[in-house]
DNA sequence: TATGAATGAGATTTCATTCAT
DNA sequence: CATGAATGAAATCTCATTCAT
């Protein structure tokens, strides 16, 4: 019962985090804005997170492993099919999550090259992760590809970068609310990868 | 004469706040160091900026020009050639300007996403200034290797995206020090590309 | 019956405070960490003192009580012998008692000089009326001296301030954990005492 | 002249800090008071002082030299004369040095079995070297009236002890203002070290 | 015009005390 | 009564910008 209150306490607390993260960017998330937003004194989210860096860092731990679970789920769910169907799923997956945590991925791409070292040093520990963990998977497929005959190897890591940058790329696009991502345009993007890296 | 001396001190400064932004940190660039590195006192500074937005401005201005000025040489010196060439030349000479300014596409990225507008609202508009200088002429050629036949139709502005975020994913990977850009990786990136994107 | 566990719960807590205090100092003495190590929680330590002040307060008013009452045993028990026995016996009883509860020392020593007024008001009281206690019994035993002859007279309270200075630099010297305090120390330091103020 | 101006602030920043550290002890003097009572804003008083343990730091050391130098002036003066005459020197240059610079004792006996350490971790290094420093100098008289046969032998630590407490305890006396503390009183204090502890 | 010290708003974090359960 | 989470005032320190010299 209690925990139940402590669970409802610490989500509204990293619901506001995003938000307020999401609106201000990392660096300009002031505590006490993100503890108006979740309807809690500054004390109590002291009562929830050591810190400003943990809050972030719950934050990018969790939806983190939301998203490497549901990519997961999509592959397997190809399980079988040629690898062009599974790099499908995996891309589509993953344009579907960022629909559902557009705060995750604004983070992600804001810290990719901000220094947040020094002001985040545990989240930044777990964005890393968060960046690696995306990476493997699609490493790991096209090397599958490669080995089905289906990609042409000995550039897999190279790949694996070039339709990363091209998903971000169309996940900027999205970010900017100037474009929302469309089926379409996600189909033909790795269209474009497999024809381009394909055999 | 004067003026001279003018220009130089503006310059120690923008070389000086560049150096900085790129050791430290969008956020992290304070002032003082900046003008420590300049070698010039935080009041001089301010004689020749109004504040610390508009440093950064000027900064992204300059290099932009820069860059852009360059694109344009390298695709004018391939005029004539098919368009896959041109963007070749392009997509080279754009490498070639991040190894001589990192900071530059530091910043370029950091900023991408980040909310910026907050601390740097002058900067805000150069930086996204660059993106689009940048874009548009991915896109210019683009087009015209859709008319020419080389590339498939329809696509144009997608396209300009895919390619942009390979580019910048190559950037990422390079500027992260892990692995510098090389020629080879650059060269089968377009290659990717045209073969993808192509009739 | 219930007065009984009343009773024992305030021991609890005053115990836990007295360790506290003298682990971490008057000003580090968290009122958590007292519930904590007296097993309660931090309302219940509420329901039982008026606040933090009062913890102090109630732990110096019983150890006063405890020491004055071993110090007036002492003297009584050397009743009717020379008054440098009587004083070797109020000394010494003295530096039991420090043995014994260090803690108060600490605070009682701690707080001589400190301005603790302002965050433990009622305690302070308690410590001057410690203070004024020890004091009045050696300056009393002093002017007894006096009166018998065994002792220079015209500076009973002088003298009694000299006594428990030294008296207090042993005890200094013995909670410092340097050096604890010896009984042949003890006794020179009474010896000192009565042959330089002693006819 | 800068240099001039830097003096003068940084010395009215450690009067103000003086006073402060007085009037509320060593706990409860707060940066924001210390630099009203020194006519600066907040920021001003961190240009001149790394800390507020910085602060308290300087003030220590400040006043543990000038004390020092007093008790070797006065040591020396009295050079050739009987011992007993040295010690009275050094004790009455003491307590000169008390009536000027009250604040530094305070300071000094609060400190002495406060933990200081978490809050003032240099400032605690400047505290422990000035009491060191005293005793030293006391100890040292001491065994040269061993030497001399002015005093007592084997007691020589503990002697510096008992007579720095009867001198502490003055100087208790003296700082709660209820009885300054005076030449005759010193005189005294004296004699009976000496008549105790002589030959 | 160059200087660099002064400024003070603002950010994070702590902890004694209260009060609903 | 016991509990322990919520509260929010308060304290330290930072740094972009100004301005007297």
């Amino acid at each position: 019962m209690r925990e139940r209150v402590r669970r409802e306490i610490t989500s509204s607390i990293a619901v506001a985090a995003e938000e307020v993260f999401a609106a201000e960017g990392l660096h300009a998330a002031h505590v006490e804005q993100i503890a108006r937003k979740a309807g809690v004194a500054v004390g109590t989210l002291y009562n929830y997170f050591k810190d400003r860096d943990a809050i972030l860092a719950a934050l990018l731990r969790t939806r983190r492993e939301g998203l490497l679970a549901r990519l997961d789920g999509a592959v397997k769910a190809a399980h079988g099919r040629p690898i062009r169907e599974q790099l499908h799923a995996l891309v589509r997956a993953k344009v579907e999550f960022l629909k559902e945590h557009r705060t995750f991925f604004r983070i992600l791409f804001e810290g990719e090259l901000s220094r947040m070292k020094a002001t985040y040093p545990t989240a930044t520990e777990e964005h890393a992760e968060s960046l690696r963990g995306f990476f493997e998977r699609v490493e790991g497929l096209i090397r599958r590809g490669v080995k089905s005959g289906e990609l042409s190897g000995g550039h897999a890591e190279l790949d694996a970068w070039l339709l990363g940058g091209m998903l971000r790329s169309l996940s900027v696009r999205d970010l900017r609310a100037d474009r929302p991502c469309e089926r379409k345009d996600v189909d033909r993007m790795v269209d474009v990868f497999l024809k381009g890296a394909g055999i």
